[in-house]
DNA sequence: TATTGTTATACTCTATAACTATA
DNA sequence: TATAGTTATAGAGTATAACAATA
């Protein structure tokens, strides 16, 4: 298995992760009309290519996403974190213990209300965040060089104007 | 819990399930700027118009591809099914399994390799597959509803550009 | 009583490996 | 030996519910 990241993934080394319409030997039907298939198709490759430029298969999409959540909204509590990602509070926990194991995040108790924590990157978090948000993007642009820029742009558009 | 279908399932019902970057208190950062990130939104409320379009939380997605990739491929071995959708050799058993324990799909011996199985909808089958790709058609059609037609299309070319 | 977080538990989904039967 | 399929098993990830502490 190879644990070594690349330092420039690219989409053909992860096409194996997906199935490819065009490829097979199989007639899609229906499937090939729906753009929810498409968006399941686009989503494993992505995820594909995030797990090859971080090269930690426990570094999930997710699990990044609740660092750089934490990172931009220091002192936040874990209730208001999983929120955002759709998470449940026990999820949550679980997320932020993956952090907090690896000396990224800290729990500090919140005087005011000391049933909750507010939740802060520690200074080797900060520098985790800052070589991952690296990958996390050489990851994006990978899944989005078959597109010009102006695509890109176009397809962000699109897809936030479906979720806002 | 509602497991009633719903006739004309709307992406609003369901926003609840994906987290929304624009009404949220939190900060949510470079996750903003990532294509991937706006993909796993999308997919997460189709994946929801979806479950509530069938009204059966059993009726996963996948599964559904699973029948429509059977009605339009009769015959083909599971091995050749389950590649299709980037399955494993025993998740296509457990998919062809769900069809078949609901009367959908038959496995017949193939007289020319009696290792392997052709795959054939039953006539039950045929009437579940054409019931549940409206429902399909339905979900789709909501979860690109904030789209113009016109962009409906370029979002698929897009998205296609990407997977192939 | 309600809320934050943790823990226990169960469930779903998946893959790997061992197995059966064919080739 | 290799291949199609099945079964057993283990792992990851999730949610629900019960719990402890605090409000």
């Amino acid at each position: 298995m190879d644990l070594e990241a690349e330092a420039t993934p690219r989409i053909d080394d992860v096409r194996s992760r997906a199935p490819m319409m065009s490829k097979g030997a199989l007639d899609y039907g229906r499937l090939a009309e729906r753009t929810g298939f498409s968006v399941k198709l686009v989503w494993i490759l992505g995820y594909a290519l995030l797990q090859r430029a971080f090269g930690d298969p426990a570094l999930t999409p997710l699990r990044m996403s609740m660092l750089e959540l934490v990172g931009c909204n220091p002192g936040a509590q874990q209730i208001q974190l999983g929120a955002a990602l759709g998470l449940s509070r026990s999820a949550a926990t679980l997320a932020i213990d993956f952090w907090e194991e690896r000396g990224c995040v800290e729990r500090r108790t919140d005087p005011a209300d000391r049933r909750s924590f507010g939740i802060f990157l520690t200074e080797h978090g900060h520098g985790e965040l800052t070589r991952l948000r690296e990958r996390v993007r050489q990851a994006d642009e990978a899944l989005t060089a078959p597109l010009e820029p102006e695509e890109v742009i176009e397809l962000r558009r699109l897809l936030a104007k479906i979720h806002r």
